[in-house]
DNA sequence: CAAGTATATGAATCCCGCT
DNA sequence: GAGCGGGATTCATATACTT
């Protein structure tokens, strides 16, 4: 395969061989690149990145077979099927092959990360457990757990409603308190975009990001191996971080791109 | 030893009998008794309740086993040492004696709950994924989590507050739609309770349990083997359902009973 | 009595220095 | 070098107190 040029941005990128992060001078740079994460990070530089952002498949959807095999929009989504939005990669596996992948992904995001790096994995109440299992058998240091408060979902007569979500987070080895990092909140209460504008199945809101994004260094550089919808890697930029975004489905890896650099360009004018 | 009386309610209490659970008649009945659960619930009938709700000990305090080794005041509580509340049982095990412990014990629980019953167990993060697995393990259907928002807690420069706790909650097998319950929020936005007037290290707010109750059925009989400060008894007793609590500490359990008993005394004239 | 000001505290955590 | 103990730290909120 020959040298592949991103479209967003003037970073080179070649995947047969190791991949240079560019020098960037400002704090507006990013990318996304499209292919299957674990391939793309095992051609990255060590110690590169200051920070790992991500919301990865959660796989969850149902406790039987038949249900694991439903499409995201099926398991996600009360939105009629002419306006379904893309399914995307990585949903369907089982609960021990999702494990083990996410194990394999948080390996190489240690490695590709400089010591002191923070990390938030969101996931969802059911894979809560797997997940901090995962991160620490990669070597991630565990230290909390942050909630989005959706405020608005389905209500269910006679239980209570799944309305979180949780956000993972820890280091690289040690995390010195000098930081310049104030302190962050640990509930955020934001609700889900709205349906209309939406572009992913399951797209986080943008001023979430943004907090969550707080937690690196101030103009560090961030990766979110499963960039979707690119509301990590937007936020990211707004607020003065560099950031690298990979995705694997193809109709994502477009419709992200597009978003953020359409928002950048609009936002030139209105941030 | 002979049959006890407990002084609270003329609940009949024989520790080497089966325990009979004496018939209500109206939603005021509650008991607390003193001494281990374990050893207690085994004692006990099948299917006498209709709920689970309680906050056991967390063992998770610390990372090093000489952390481990400190109270719970050294833990948890920043007062002087000379308003030190009393230190309560179970917080001090190890990893793996507390999964087998809360299995144990979820097992009995389980036991003692009509079908359909639903249960409800407080957790901070650290213990989240092996309370899972234990409530799993002894049989329960876990459902989902709720959120209790602490709204204040410490701030940690360049990190995410530990502003929540978790309610894990799920039911002895299958949960009908049909059940006299509405619908429950699933965050819950409450401050701890006063400093002033607190009798437990880790007292919970009686508002916040008043909610959580609900998830019973109207009228039903509630379980809260790790009862301390009393207020799941209370909150239920308030709500208009039946309650049993045990508490092995001897400090809380006359705390706690006292409290109960006044609380309710005083509450016939302002609730 | 209402509004504004001061104080206390948190199911901690980190770091340093000592044994 | 590993383990352990002590002391410093952080700020939103609640409560107590003052104007």
């Amino acid at each position: 395969m020959p040298l592949t040029k991103t479209p967003e941005t003037n970073i080179i990128f070649d995947p047969n061989a190791k991949f240079e992060m560019p020098e960037h001078t400002g704090g507006d740079g990013w990318t996304i690149l499209h292919g299957d994460c674990l391939r793309l990070m095992r051609q990255m530089q060590d110690g590169v990145f200051d920070a790992v952002i991500t919301d990865p498949p959660y796989a969850s959807g149902g406790s039987t077979p038949a249900e694991k095999n439903k499409t995201t929009n099926q398991k996600y989504s009360s939105m009629p099927a002419d306006k379904a939005l893309p399914d995307f990669a990585g949903d369907q596996m089982d609960q021990r092959s999702w494990t083990n992948f996410m194990t394999d992904w948080l390996n190489e995001a240690y490695r590709l990360c400089r010591p002191g790096a923070p990390i938030c994995l969101f996931i969802d109440w059911r894979q809560y457990p797997s997940l901090s299992d995962a991160m620490q058998r990669a070597g991630w240091i565990w230290r909390g757990v942050a909630v989005w408060d959706k405020v608005t979902c389905r209500p269910q007569k006679g239980r209570f409603r799944q309305q979180a979500e949780f956000i993972l987070w820890g280091s690289k080895e040690g995390m010195p308190l000098q930081r310049n990092v104030g302190c962050l909140p640990g509930v955020f209460r934001y609700t889900n975009p709205a349906n209309a504008g939406r572009i992913h199945v399951t797209e986080k809101s943008l001023p979430l990001m943004r907090d969550i994004v707080q937690i690196c260094e101030p103009g560090g550089r961030i990766l979110d191996p499963f960039a979707g919808a690119g509301t990590t890697i937007l936020a990211a930029v707004r607020e003065g971080y560099e950031a690298v975004g990979i995705e694997k489905t193809a109709a994502y890896y477009k419709l992200g791109s597009d978003r953020v650099k359409f928002a950048l360009a609009a936002g030139e004018k209105a941030k």
